[in-house]
Formats: C-alpha cells, structure tokens, sequence
DNA sequence: AATGAATGAGGTTTCATTCAT
DNA sequence: GATGAATGAAACCTCATTCAT
C-alpha cells in the first residue's frame, strides 16, 4: 500500500496536550468528519476538478481556511475522501467470516445483501465513481483500490464459491468467473444507476434488491449441480 | 433528444465560401476528425478538467485559434468526442438485424465479439469513462447515453434473448435481467483494467476475449433448458 | 524620531493587576524578551515575510495569540525586534566616552574592537540586514536608524579622528572621510559573510578580526602624520 | 554556477517557426525586457514578498496572465531580474583588460568610475539590496554572486593592485586587504542612501562621485611608498 | 482561415489576526 | 491571562477564450 493512500491517522484530535475546552474539543473532533461528508456529498456529484473548496467548507459550515487545517490540500482531502469511505466497506467486511452454516447458495447470497446493506446503498456509487473518474491522475490510487477492495474481496468471495464446489453445491466451475460475474453485477449495481439518474425515459429501471436478486439466481441456475439422472 | 447532445452537425467543412486549393480543402476536412482523437486521447487520458484545450490543439497540429474555430467551447468538443465515439458503435450494431440463423447462443457470443471487435477494444473503455465521470455535471448527458446506447442496446439484445426463449433455446427466465448481465459484463470488462492498469500485484488479470467466453458460457449454462423429457 | 520607532515602552508586565503568583510574574515579565529573541532568530534567518507569527510563538514557547498580547502586530514586533536590539549597541557605546589617554590610533581600534565585541559579532549583522531589506516599506525605520545609529556613530567617530587631528597624530584630512571609510568597513564586515554564507567556493573568505585589523591600519597608514623634518 | 540562476536564455523570442506579424513580434521581443524592468523597480522599492507579481504587470503595461507567459512563476522573474542586471555589470567590466598605460593609482580610479558609470548608479543599489534580503532563502543565489560578481571582481582588482606593487608604485601591501577596501566603499556607496534616502534629517549626507575621489584618495594616500630618504 | 499573444475570471492556498473558552 | 480554532482577505498561478494581425 503506497504512502500516500496509507491507513488515516485521523487529524489526532486527542494528541491536543491541555483539553482547551470541553466544547471546542467537541467541534474539533467532529470537523474531519463533518468535511470528509461534505467532501464526499461534493466530489461525487461534482467532481474532483469541478469541486471548490469553499463549497466543501460552506457545505461543512466551516470557512474555507477551515478545512485547509485539517487537510493540507484538496488533493488530501480527497484521498482522504477515499480512504475513509473505502475502510468502511472493508472493515465491515471482515467479521463476515467463515463459519456459514447453510447452503453455499444462501452464503452468497448473504454475502451480496450485507456488502448492499453496509456500503453499496450508501457510499459504494460514489466511491467507484470518483475511483474511475480519477484513477488515471491517481495511480497510488489503482493500488489502493486493488489491496484495500479488489483482493479482499477476491479471497472472500472464491473462498465462498469453491466451498460450494467442494461441497457438490456448484459444478466444478473456475472459481475465478465466478467472482467476477459477481463483481461485475456489483459494479453494474452502482454505476448503472449514476448514469441513468437525470433521464426522463429510462427504458430499463433498475431496483436494487430485486436486480441483486435476479441476478444471483441466474448466476446460481449456472452453478447448481443438474439433477443427475442416478441421483433422481 | 436534449439540444445540445443532438446529432452531430459536423462544423461543416464544406460550408467554406471559395475552396482556396484542393490540399487546403482536403486538409481543412480532416480537422475535426483530427481534433476529435486529440481530444479523445487527452480527455480519456487526463479527464476533461486536466486537459487543456492547447493540449488538444497542438496533438492535433493546429492552434489553439483553430480548435475554437471548429469547437465553440471546451465543453462543446468534449460532448461531440462522446457524440462521435458513441455514435460509431451505434451505428456500427444497426446492421447486426435480426437475419441471424443459427443458435441463439452463437447469436450471442456473435454480439458480444462484434461489440469487442468494433468498439469494446477501442473506445469503449475511455468514452464510458468520460460518461461517469462527467455525468454529474452534464444532464444530457445521461439522457444522450440513455437514448443512444442504453435503448437501442435493450432492443437488440432483448429480441436475442426472446428468440431464444421463444424457440425454447433458453428457461423462461426474465428477459431484462439477462440484458442486465450482459451489459454488467461489457460494464465490467472495460472499468476494471482502467483501475487496476498501473498496479504492480493484481490478484485478478483480466483477459478480454478470455473473460467474455466464460461469462457468457457461465450465463448460458444457466439459461439454457434442462435435457427435457424426464422433468416435462 | 517618529512615533512607531518611538523608545521602546516595555510592554508593561509591571501593569498587571495582580501579582497572581511570582512564577506567573516572572514568567510573564520574561515573555517580551523571549518573544524578541525568537522573532530576531526567525526575521534575519527568513527575512519578515517569510516569517510566519505561529513560528516565532512556537520558538518562544508560546501560543500565536499570547504573541499579540504582547505586540499589537507582525510589524509592531518587527520594529520592536529592530529597537531593540539597536538600542542594545547605542547603549552600550554611550560610556565609551571621551577619557581616552593613549594614542588616536589605539583609540580608533578600541572602538572597533568593542563595537564588534558587544554587537556586531553578534547581532549587527542581522539587524544591518533586515533594515536593508525592509527600509524600502517603512519609511520611519530609515530616520530612526539615522537618528539612533548614524548620527551618534558619527559623532562618536569623527570626535575621535578630530583628536588625532587635533593631537598632530593625523594628517589634517576630511573627518568626515574617515568616518565613512571606518563605517564602510564595518559594513562589509557584517554583510559580506551573509552574501557568502552558503558558497562552496569563495576566494575571499573573510576572518572578522584579522579583516577589521587589516583594514584600520590601511587606514591608519594613510592617516598619519609622515615623519616630519625633512619635509617641514 | 548552479541550474537555476543559469545564465539566462532569453524567453526565446526568435524561436517562433513564422513570424505572425511584425508588430506582434516586436511587442513579443519587447515584453521581457519591460516586465524586467518593472519587476526590477518594484522589487527593489518593495522587496519581493511584498512586491504583487499584478503589481509587476500593470506597471509593465500587460495583465497578469502576460507576466507569466514570459516567466514561470514570481521567483525565476526574480532570478531574471538579478541576472539581467548582474550581467550587465559583468559583461561591462570584461573589456576593462590590463592594457592600461598610466600610473596604478589612476588605474584603480578608472575602475572605480567606470563601474560606477556603468553600474553603481543604475542598477547596484537595487540589485545588491535584493541580495542580502533574499539570499538566505536562495542558496543559489549566494553562489551566484559569489561567482559572477567576487569572483571577477576580486581578479580584476587584484591585478591592478599587484600591478601597483610590481612597480613599486604601492608598498607591499596585502592585495586582498586593498580590494575588500574598495569593495567595501563601493558597497557602503550603493546602501547607506537606501538606508537614509527617506530621512529628513541626516548628518552625514553622501555625495556619489566625491564620496568616491575621498575614499580613493584616502586608501591611495595609505598604499603609496613614502618618499625614502635616500631617493629624495 | 489560422495564429498565438493577451486577457482576466476563478481556483487553491497561506497566514495575520480575532475571540470564545 | 493564555490558548488555538476559526476566519477571510489576499496572493499566486492557470487556462478557456478572444481578437489583432
């Protein structure tokens, strides 16, 4: 993971030696936050280059110098941006793991619905938007998404998947089509929408759960073992 | 339609009052065309803020006066380079009718591999680039999207789909949703090499042709009728 | 002497209201002075602008805005740091007075020799500094370094050389030569160094004491009396 | 002499492959030369922090957005300005070579009223006021003028000085002494009115050229040999 | 028609100064 | 009295766009 899209070291409101006050401690500590939302809420509907930052800091409620002390730069804060949003997903990820009980079809399923719960509905557009509007100016930024998302989720998703195979849910399919269909149904989930959203006539709407949905059982009438004909 | 997304009016070359010399005419036609692949580099390379238009103008070979003469506004270039890109693939699927005789699932493929031969290998990748980072900001955008590759995309692909259901090639399944998955496949193949193209480790290459074969084979062995008889 | 070079009033820490402690008080009464000496250390190592207040707070230990309880403005501190540490010299010279009992000569280099030992090996040459490059901005800095250095060193200066003139040790030349020869000389001494401070190759290096010796007997040698007699 | 105070390559005005217009190229030609000269005046009554590089532009008839067509950014203007008017020294003293007939003592006064015809009374002041305000936040600069100027200077005084002992002209002196001589009265020549140029009141008013003949005069009187007694 | 010098609005960033705590 | 978070004016610099040539 390269410097500069390294682990936040949040703006260390605690490192302050004497507790000024109670109250402005309290508005301190909340400014990163209340910036990196408002950051976000700009950046994604904007962009990074169309995004002023005296409307990151007016959105914040803060002045412009403001948000200059707490991130040296636009450029950081927008990392930061990145950063923040992504470890979300990732740590919400983590205590997904492996002791799944049922069958490998509800697992990914399960899978799907929590990343949709915890991230996608929320943050996960956005994000994915700002990575490919950006990433070409960025490329700290491509092996930040592939450590931080892509390899994550890779091991997570084929662990699921080759369970299924090992248990005789799946065909001996390759693994690594799998996760991707998956990834690319994930992807499409986001983006679709964001380019779609301002049309009049939308010849194919698009609701989440149910495409989620949809979508994981075609993919699972693929993978499913055919009812052989001796075990019938 | 929006305006100002409409149907290109090429800045008419010929609309020159006295054809000084042939080479002069032959040169001041190629101009668009040449401006629109500089901008087409700069703009999918750098995104639309970071190119400059002196950029653009010296790639082509001309000034920055004449890209002006030719482009009323950076903004106006940047949507006749979508226009232009898009357009040829919109074009270039008209032909693909519906006279096709064989399998539906070789109809298939044969989308698939002629959308990559025309288009998916060459521009699709940056112009779908462009659309989501740009989106945001350009209202007409998206409806232009909608209506010149999302519909007619649905319809073409959609009769695919229905002829396969209809000659009882394929399940009864949703047509839209198999529409869906193609297209988060196309979606997938051309973003995720954008964000994974300058990293060092990347656990999940991609090949394209490679990639295409067995998401549609993993889609068709889902969609295809279960060996008939004992079931029916 | 205009009012804001006026003599320092020491920013009265004996005004307090009361003497909350006598550690309070004596760190207190320390502060115009600490301050001083960080915002002297800070403008003639980067100059005034490029000083920030924050660095000269932090330097004396201090936050930004105990700074401007004790000096109103960044400007008001530059020119406190200036009258200080001028007056500082001024003083100092004021007991160097008339009872000298040896030769002219002797007396000459015992001023450059003390001038040098109290101020200008010290300070002289960042305060000669800052004046020259700051003059141009504030006009009041020009007559109060006329008025509180030029004008006492002259007369200090040219008493003495009248004395040896006086005394027969001197030819009868223009004092006012001499004072400008000894005052050029002093000049190069402090600002020399700096112009030369960071070179790797100087083919004139300057050692301070051998420089200032060399330089008044050159002049002394050209000051005296040739060995009467023969010519008179 | 390092990278970035290179001897200058003019903003190439000759580079352009046609020549647009002659007026427009005779602008272009004069452009740097007058953005010189306003950028020198502002810098040297200012200082270069608080000179506005606006400020620079409007004095030099152009917008601001001129200026930095001509010059990268304030800092290489400024390094120009330094440059332009050093060399203009530097170039101005290389023909002043040893073919010099008369007495040494004369010599050295033609050197002195040379340079300060060609240089000390235009541009010296300011140029060596920039100096020591900005050289210690330039080390380049440091070395620059340590090579352009001491160095030549120091071997072109040097020679004459010798010269005059060679020919018993002068008593064997140290030659360095005498050349930090004259060095320090021609820089106390170009400061001490910038120090008092505003004052109402000063005692010890300069006048160039007679401040010159005295302090010549005065170092001559302490280099010639006295007559000897055995050759009167 | 083509050029490229010129413009100036607009963006990022800095930092002296204020003031609630 | 001390602090340091907050402010916002002001400075540098960029670059889309214009227009004289």
């Amino acid at each position: 993971m390269p410097d500069r899209m390294a682990r936040p070291q949040p703006p260390s409101p605690e490192a302050a030696c004497e507790p000024s006050s109670p109250t402005r401690q309290r508005r301190k500590a909340e400014r990163p936050q209340q910036l990196l939302e408002a950051a976000y809420t700009q950046f994604t509907t904007r962009g990074l280059a169309a995004t002023r930052t005296e409307d990151v800091a007016q959105l914040a409620g803060v002045s412009k110098g403001t948000l200059f002390r707490y991130y040296p730069s636009k450029d950081e804060l927008f990392k930061a941006v990145i950063r923040h949003y992504l470890v979300e997903v990732i740590d919400a990820s983590r205590d997904l793991s492996d002791q799944w009980q049922g069958g490998t079809d509800d697992l990914l399923k399960m899978l799907a619905h929590t990343w949709w719960q915890r991230f996608g509905q929320s943050h996960a557009a956005g994000i994915f938007k700002l990575i490919v509007a950006e990433v070409g100016n960025m490329p700290e930024l491509a092996q930040f998404y592939v450590d931080e998302v892509i390899t994550p989720t890779y091991q997570l998703v084929s662990r699921a998947v080759q369970r299924g195979i090992d248990r005789q849910e799946f065909r001996p399919v390759e693994v690594t089509a799998v996760v991707q269909a998956l990834m690319a149904t994930a992807q499409f989930l986001v983006l679709y929408p964001q380019c779609t959203a301002t049309c009049q006539h939308n010849p194919m709407p698009l609701e989440p759960e149910r495409f989620m949905n949809t979508q994981i059982d075609l993919l699972l009438s693929g993978l499913r073992q055919p009812p052989s004909g001796r075990e019938g």
